[in-house]
DNA sequence: ACCTGAACACCGTTCAAGT
DNA sequence: ACCTGAACACCGTTCAAGT
C-alpha cells in the first residue's frame, strides 16, 4: 500500500538510525525520493520548538521542508502517525543515558530528569505521548530499568509498575499546568519505590 | 462583551448550581435565552460519551442540542473556554466525596480513585486537563485536603506538593494509554506522602 | 517511480442581518 | 435582546494526473 510506510530513519542523533527498507530485493530503482521520514521528523520537531505544537500543520509542515504537502503522504499514513513518532525521536539522547546507569533507582531518576526536560524545552508536546510509538529508544531503555530492578528483588510485575509510574508521573505533571511543572512529586515517588525495593 | 458569558451554572449534579449573573441591575428583560452554560456543558458531556472527544464539534454540539452552532457563541467565548469547564462539572461528586474524609491519606486516595474512575468513564477526556478551569468544586477540595494535611503536620508547600502529585500521577497514567490504566502507581506514591507524614 | 494540483468534506469563528 | 445564515480562512486527506 505504502511502499516506504516502514522506511524510517528514527532518531535526531546520530546515534540511532534506523534505515528500513520494506522491499530489499528492489533497491535503488527509480527517482530517488526527496525527503526521508527522518527529515520530516526532524522538520517537525523544529517547526513545533519555533511555532507551538498547534502551528504542525501538514501544509506548514511540507512548507517548512520546501515540498507539496502531498508529498507527506509518500512516506506517512496520515498525520497522527507522524506525531506518534515524535516521543521516541525526542526521547534518543535520554534513552542512552539511561543504558548507562547500573542502578534501578538512578535509571529512574534519569528518566524523570530527562523526560521533565524534554517536555519543558518543547513546550505542549506532552499530550503527543497520548499514543506513542514505543521506539527502538525507549523499548531498549525501558527493558534495561526493568532488568536492573528485577535484578534489585523487584518482581518483574513490580519493576514494570515502577517505571510505568515514573513515566506517568513527569507527563501528569506536564499536562496540566498549574505554573511550572515540579519535581518534587517525582522524588514522593521514588521515596515509594525505594520502600518497596528495601522490602525485598 | 459577552454579556452572560460569567452566566455559568456549573456542575451536573444538583448540588452545585452556581447562577451569577453578571449585570443584576437588569434581570430577566427582553427575551429568555434558550439555553444555559451548564446545559451546553451537560450537552458536550454526553456527545463526548456517546461519540468520543474528537467528535465534540460546535456544529455537532449545538445540532444535539437543537440550537444553531453560533449561538453557542451567545453563552461561549470559544470551544477552548467550554472544553476548560468540563473538568470542574465531571469532577463534582467526586469533590463532594472528598469533603467528606477527615484523613489527608484518605482524601487523597479519594481524588485518586473518583478521578481515576471519571477518567475511565469518559475515554479521552484526560487531556482536557491541559488547562482547566479551577472551578469551585476543584477549589473547595483541593483547600480541604490541604488544611488536612497541614492539620497532620505537614507544611503548606508539602501539602500542595503532594495534592499534585497524586493528581499528575493519575492523569499521567490516562493520557498514555499502554493497556489499561493501573493504579499501582498512586499506592507507590501514597506510600511516599506517608513516608514524608509519619517523618513529622 | 515518484511527486503534486485541484478538489472534497470538514473545522472554528466573524459579521451583518433577521425577529 | 436574542438568535442565526452566509461567508471566511483554515484543516486533513483522496484521487487522478503529471513527469
Amino acid at each position: 500500500m505504502y511502499a516506504n510506510y516502514c522506511n524510517y530513519a528514527y532518531s535526531l542523533t546520530t546515534s540511532h538510525w534506523y534505515g528500513l527498507t520494506m522491499n530489499a530485493a528492489s533497491p535503488k530503482r527509480g527517482r530517488p525520493a526527496v525527503v526521508s521520514v527522518g527529515e520530516i521528523v526532524e522538520a517537525a520537531v523544529e517547526l513545533i520548538d519555533r511555532d507551538g505544537v498547534d502551528a504542525l500543520t501538514m501544509r506548514s509542515l511540507a512548507a517548512s521542508i520546501g515540498i507539496g504537502p502531498m508529498t507527506l503522504y509518500r512516506h506517512l499514513a496520515d498525520k497522527d502517525t507522524l506525531l506518534a513518532m515524535l516521543p521516541d525521536a525526542l526521547l534518543a539522547s535520554v534513552c542512552d543515558e539511561v543504558l548507562r546507569k547500573r542502578s534501578g533507582l538512578l535509571a529512574l531518576r534519569t528518566i524523570a530528569t530527562g523526560l521533565m526536560n524534554v517536555l519543558q524545552t518543547h513546550p505542549g508536546i506532552a499530550t503527543l505521548f497520548e499514543d506513542p510509538e514505543q521506539g527502538p529508544n525507549m523499548k531498549a531503555a525501558a527493558s534495561h530499568v526493568i532488568n536492573l530492578l528485577i535484578g534489585e528483588g523487584m518482581r518483574s510485575s513490580e519493576a514494570e509498575v515502577a517505571l510505568r509510574a515514573v513515566v506517568a508521573q513527569v507527563i501528569g505533571e506536564n499536562v496540566t499546568r498549574h505554573g511550572k511543572p515540579q519535581f518534587a512529586g517525582v522524588v514522593l515517588l521514588l521515596d515509594g519505590i525505594r520502600l518497596r525495593l528495601e522490602a525485598n
